[in-house]
DNA sequence: TCAAAAGTGTTAAGACTACACCCATGT
DNA sequence: ACATGGGTGTAGTCTTAACACTTTTGA
């Protein structure tokens, strides 16, 4: 089967940079590819687009696809498409990008991809086409966002700590907070309830565990 | 001449929804479409990407032939990609913003318009595919970033008066400003020079005229 | 000399930052 | 009983918001 038009179309593919925080660094998850071009080398999980399904459709078809990842937060950050970009054809990229819970961090290893792995955001392997440029642009979109915003929280599991909250922020924008500060900035916000339940976890007090009051909605803030 | 693929391939366009300010109102600029589907109705203007061309480039290449205007900032938004927002095939519409200088307005009537009108943004005629979409999150976005930056300054001709300057981000934004504070605000950027020219306009004390100190820069602050 | 927009500082309120001690638990 | 992270309030600084009169010009 084949498929003809009157005039050149691009491919068109997603690609997602999925993040997480694990052992006090910033990662990201990259798969190695099986096939040319770039065989071996690390690249961003993604795929191309079906001509009947939506472009988030595909985002999170592939995500699933190639990591088993489902159900996260996803959102459109940039298309790229310079025309030298892939030496196979024309192809368009709508990058995304993805926060991974700190929770459940093992990887179903997918159809496509040889092998996926969490990298250092600061130790990356040398990656395939233009996909550094898309790392680095996800990770300014997500430490801008991170500074106004609650979407911090999305890296969360369902219930955690209010210093858990406070060390993944220390970790992604790379400084320390004031406790008291920040957790007068989050429970002001007024998107967190307490659980009733505790978290107990070595020779010290427990911590109370919150969750999101609304885990659909990021309230944005400064 | 006609091109063949194993899988089916999307069109992709860039679709470019170009802001000015005149007599007081926001107003976007659109195109009536001399062709199916939707003929007649007004649209963005834009067009498919060439199959050797940048996406920037395939945005400021449909902005000049279809209306005349070059060199105004533009920049990408977000891409569209609904399965049925085209009846012809698959598309994907990559969507850029771009900021019109208030002076100089007048448009050429580019080759593929049959004409093209500014419109009120908040009178807006119906509109062929999802472009009401497109142009609402183009103002949400027009808004946000002029709240935190100097992107409204894209919208001054060489020279201007802070006057002028506020009275733009009044209409933009629907809020009136403090004139001094506004003033305090803006100079304090460090992004203007005076010029040393005065503008007369009236039976009044003539008005300082600035212009950018790098034209290339947009300077973001809270 | 009048009307109309340009230009200019100060004060009060609110937001943000810095900072230190007691609490609850496990060993 | 001690070591460890959890939890809490206040005072000082800085930022933002509110506010009114004088200046310059054209008619």
């Amino acid at each position: 089967m084949s498929y003809t038009y009157a005039y050149p179309h691009p491919a068109v593919t997603t690609d997602i940079v999925v993040f997480t925080v694990e052992n006090n660094k910033l990662r990201v998850l990259l798969i190695q590819r099986k096939l040319d071009p770039h065989q071996g080398n690390w690249a961003l999980p993604g795929g191309f687009l079906d001509i009947d399904e939506s472009i988030d459709t595909c985002a999170a078809r592939e995500l699933k696809e190639e990591t088993g990842l489902e159900d996260i937060f996803l959102e459109q950050l940039y298309t790229f498409g310079a025309p030298d970009r892939d030496p196979r054809e024309r192809v368009i990229s709508i990058a995304y990008y993805a926060l991974m819970p700190l929770q459940g961090v093992e990887l179903k290893s997918g159809s496509d991809a040889a092998d996926a792995r969490w990298f250092d955001i600061d130790a990356l392997p040398k990656l395939a086409f233009d996909h550094d440029e898309i790392i680095k642009l996800a990770r300014e979109r997500l430490t801008a966002k991170m500074d106004y915003s609650t979407l911090g929280l999305m890296f969360m599991p369902q219930s955690f700590t209010l210093s858990e909250v406070q060390s993944l922020y220390e970790i992604v924008s790379g400084q320390e907070r004031d406790k008291r500060n920040f957790r007068k900035w989050l429970l002001g916000l007024e998107c967190l309830i307490e659980t009733g339940e505790k978290k107990s976890v070595g020779a010290h007090r427990p911590a109370m565990l919150y969750r999101l009051k609304d885990p659909d909605n990021l309230i944005i803030t400064k």
